[in-house]
DNA sequence: TGTACATCAGTGAACGCGCGTTCACTGATGTAC
DNA sequence: TGTACATCAGTGAACGCGCGTTCACTGATGTAC
């Protein structure tokens, strides 16, 4: 009797072991970071990025489970990137107004250097089935923030951290629009920061009750 | 001689004249918005609006001159009817701080009244060939807030304007998801703009110059 | 009143296209005996 | 040293699918003569 084929299939991706197989790795997500800088996340298709690193279709699916596998890679070393920089330039303040300062720019710097893939984040909201663990490492850059909004007695931390990040994304976008760092758009920040809103300005009034 | 057939082809849709065209043409957006509420843009397909709508595909044709004029459609309506309440609540005050306040005000309830579409506008970024036209209905906004930044003096008016929309729209975020007012978020945004930036705080100092 | 024609809205089968994914295969390298 | 086998990476033709769009057609309504 023939015992079963075994089921050879496909073996689901995992790192590669031999350094040419790094090398293809590499290449793939950099020539996705390439399709995305010219047509954006829609226009980041299978077909292009293999195209753009001149490998055959196959090779994809040797070092990523499909096309979702890999934009989540694209976009978790993003924020790890970012992310890095962000947590470098604020470790050594205390929570605080300077802090928030100190990510915001770094943040900023960080976009400025990585515009392709700031620019497919942006656009990220619209593969529904991917926002889950996307809105997740977003969520981190609030949770940065928060702390520090608390610190300063900020009325509603959680939503002033998350409005701030907000803010700081579009300032991103004004700056990668120009292609270059806006000094206006950063003042601002630092400035809302620094004059951040009292506590609740309604029928309560005792805001220095402490 | 037979002369050439006159090209009969398909005439360009325009707006339906008869009464039953008009209900049609409806149809289809009021399907399109409830298919974008379940399944987002990238679901907005037009073999779901026409199922949705109980068409023929061929339908969508004669009223859409395609899906692009579809969705644009769309984004006009929501445009045409936030603005149209932003307008309205702005209209009483001079620019200034209270005129920011009721227009955000006035942004977010629109918002919380048209949850689908505010969901689908998230979305609009990845679609490219849509940007155009959009990025200008949206940067309508920005300019309704602008000569209210300029009045109260701030530094970058522009800029600022452009900011505090992008903060807005997150508020509007957080509020659809919470499916409710959040008065902490509009709290913050009063705040925000009753406290506003001052003048520069950088080397020059000349603040109080005028 | 009857007939011919024009206009408008609606239909659904058919089309081509690009997409994501699969799979049987090749070939190089490493290891066992 | 030679041979057999396992592992890993890479290949590209082929697949099915859903998409947006087209088109020849139907049928209802209005208008001209």
């Amino acid at each position: 009797v023939s015992k079963p084929p075994q089921i050879p299939r496909r073996s689901p991706p995992r790192a590669p072991v031999t350094e040419g197989g790094q090398r293809t790795r590499a290449a793939l997500l950099a020539a996705g970071v390439a399709v995305a800088e010219r047509h954006g996340l829609a226009g980041l298709s299978v077909n292009a990025v293999v195209e753009e690193a001149g490998l055959a279709k196959g090779t994809f699916y040797v070092h990523f489970a499909g096309r979702e596998a890999f934009v989540d890679a694209l976009h978790q070393r993003f924020y790890a990137r970012v992310g890095e920089a962000v947590a470098a330039a604020a470790e050594g303040c205390a929570p605080g107004a300077a802090r928030i300062v100190a990510g915001i720019d770094a943040y900023l710097d960080a976009c400025l250097e990585n515009r392709a893939i700031k620019a497919l984040l942006l656009e990220t909201r619209s593969e529904t089935y991917l926002t889950s663990t996307i809105a997740e490492r977003e969520r981190l850059f609030a949770r940065l923030i928060e702390p520090s909004a608390r610190a300063l007695g900020w009325p509603s931390p959680t939503i002033a951290a998350r409005l701030f990040v907000s803010m700081t994304s579009e300032a991103a976008l004004v700056e990668l629009e120009a292609g270059r760092r806006v000094p206006a758009a950063r003042a601002l920040l630092h400035q809302l920061v620094a004059r951040p809103p009292a506590a609740h300005s309604g029928p309560r009034r005792a805001r220095r009750a402490g």
